[in-house]
DNA sequence: ATCGTTTCATTCGCATGCTAATGACAAGTC
DNA sequence: GACTTGTCATTAGCATGCGAATGAAACGAT
């Protein structure tokens, strides 16, 4: 008894890496300021709470830990995120988009509906609802 | 005139990396041999061809040259890739899996199987082959 | 045959992304 | 107040993933 043979590229794994690579050299022609979609998630996410953890940054951002940890720290050097010490609480290390980049955030949010119109562009619209409808079903832990 | 919101996790590149963290959870749970998703299928793919040279096998498993050879020094590291120099051309070099692992590509088969089952649990039947369908749409670059 | 173009493999630098371990601090229990 | 437990941030180590540059070798056209 022979088992259906076994295609790799018919297989969720492959295809989401695939897709996923299309989104990101999607993300790098068309985001501003070269970042990058962990970095743009990051300060979208930190616009919309104002002020923050990192911790509590990245489990809002997908992120574990140490990788939040990393793309802040890029976002510090380059001066999108200023940071500040929490007097309550002495580990905390409060963050929030610094203040001279604060305007850029419509433009982060214009620049987002572009590159997901991009990327979704070879499905019709009700394809892109039953889509981002499935990612949704196969993302719930 | 106010645009609709920017929501974050209504995004396809925000699902999709929370989508491939989920399957890579689950793969590496799963997987047989302590095997990455980017070995598994290098492996897999490695076992369809029987002999190909390192570029090759990268176009044929969707990552570029710099990657894909990380991901053979690894395998060959670990014994279970081996490499012979392509006499007709000296710059190639073929990679073919080694005997001594040959017999564990129907272990990988079935593994992959499952993994796949796992990840698509969350839905039916119907909805598994649209998602799969609407991943090679948005994949076509 | 030589020359321009490709292809092969390697390397560097950067950015994710994860696990696991660690030290500092906070908050609750007794 | 001492203890336990949990949280915050950091660090080390490993594995992708990409762009760009390099040198060696093959190949095509003239």
């Amino acid at each position: 008894m022979e088992r259906a043979d076994y295609v790799l590229e018919d297989q969720v794994g492959f295809l989401l890496r695939v897709a996923s690579q299309r989104h990101a050299a999607i993300f790098q022609a068309m985001a501003p300021l070269g970042l990058t979609p962990t970095q743009f998630a990051t300060l979208v996410r930190l616009a919309e709470m104002g002020e923050c953890s990192q911790n509590e940054l990245g489990r809002r951002t997908a992120m574990d830990v140490a990788t939040i940890k990393g793309v802040v720290d890029r976002l510090r050097k380059k001066g999108f995120v200023q940071i500040k010490t929490d007097p309550k609480d002495k580990r905390r290390a409060m963050l929030s988009i610094a203040d001279a980049h604060k305007h850029i955030v419509p433009d982060l949010h214009e620049a987002g509906h572009r590159i997901s119109e991009e990327t979704l562009k070879p499905l019709s619209q009700a394809e892109r609802r039953d889509f981002l409808s499935l990612l949704r079903k196969i993302s719930d832990s």
